[in-house]
DNA sequence: AAGGGCCACAACCGCCAGTTC
DNA sequence: CGAACTGGCGGTTGTGGCCCT
């Protein structure tokens, strides 16, 4: 199927052919379009987007045609619905890291940012505002407090099973190292090799390089607990500063984050008090 | 059946930070 | 060192479709 295209969707409008004679391209790609950008990338891989207009052969700038293929082209995306798990995901990491949409995205495989931030914003934003009397408010909190909850403990037995096949698999690359360090043993060439610097790591590649080490202590770690569980705070994170006034006025509630997860990990009995503010309260 | 409101989502815009020259 | 360029990000807009009255 072709999700794209025109499809009967205004915006005509909006396309500026040739503007100037040398201007680029707007409005909804087209199936030849479409082709063109999977072509180019597939032959010379993601980045250099500006190049893309003029080895491509489309009329579109690098910004557009970058934009097209994270959020629409890519081979990894998953489509449909979000799940009750990955809104409860949502859920966590806003609360977390406020509107930092790819940084969320980043937990979420085959989401983009573009999909989280619009769904956040008709799912959750507006849903506050329209209970108009109270009892409806309450309603709709009580209702989203248990749905909440049932998706968190769905979420815990699902960690279980995770932390039981990522236990087998640590065996599993444990092995593996162990087979490298010997074929490393018979090539001692220093090659000043490239070591990615952990402190300037996203959340998410930290919480990936970091799970199969502290594997060994037997904890599991969830990417919200892990600057907390480090000792120290992200510093680009603070609630107050990233979390938009707007949203924060909506909210009418703060939950106290042990309250809602209960024993959700044991890493959390280590780490700070930390505050999730939902969307539902 | 018609119209209005809301939802879903693709796409654009402006800003900013990092990189290159 | 600074200007220009590039890519990434968050915010916003515009449109079709669906649902309700």
């Amino acid at each position: 199927m072709y999700w794209g295209g025109n499809m009967g969707m205004g915006w005509g409008v909006m396309i500026e052919e040739e503007v100037g004679g040398g201007g680029w391209r707007k409005g909804p790609w087209t199936a030849e379009e479409d082709r063109l950008l999977i072509e180019y990338v597939k032959i010379h891989g993601e980045g250099r987007w500006n190049s893309v207009a003029r080895l491509a052969g489309l009329k579109r700038n690098g910004k557009s045609c970058r934009l097209r293929w994270v959020n629409y082209l890519r081979p990894d995306l998953k489509r449909g619905q979000i799940t009750p798990q990955e809104e409860s995901i949502i859920l966590e990491l806003h609360a977390r890291w406020g509107n930092r949409w790819s940084t969320i995205a980043r937990s979420l495989p085959g989401r983009t940012d573009n999909e989280i931030k619009n769904y956040w914003r008709t799912h959750f934003k507006k849903k506050v505002k329209n209970p108009s009397d109270a009892a409806e408010k309450a309603k709709s909190r009580l209702l989203r407090r248990q749905q909440f909850q049932q998706q968190q403990q769905l979420k815990q037995q699902q960690q279980q099973i995770q932390q039981q096949q990522q236990e087998i698999q640590f065996n599993l690359d444990m092995k593996g190292i162990m087979m490298m360090n010997l074929l490393e043993m018979g090539n001692h060439n220093n090659d000043n090799r490239r070591v990615p610097s952990i402190s300037q790591q996203e959340p998410q590649d930290m919480y990936q390089q970091q799970s199969s080490t502290e594997e060994e202590h037997g904890y599991f770690y969830h990417p919200m607990f892990i600057n907390n569980i480090n000792g120290n705070n992200n510093d680009n994170y603070s609630p107050a500063a990233t979390e938009s006034s707007s949203d924060e006025i909506l909210w009418d509630g703060l939950w106290n984050l042990d309250d809602v997860l209960g024993n959700f990990t044991a890493a959390s009995a280590t780490s700070k008090p930390t505050t999730l503010v939902a969307p539902f309260c």
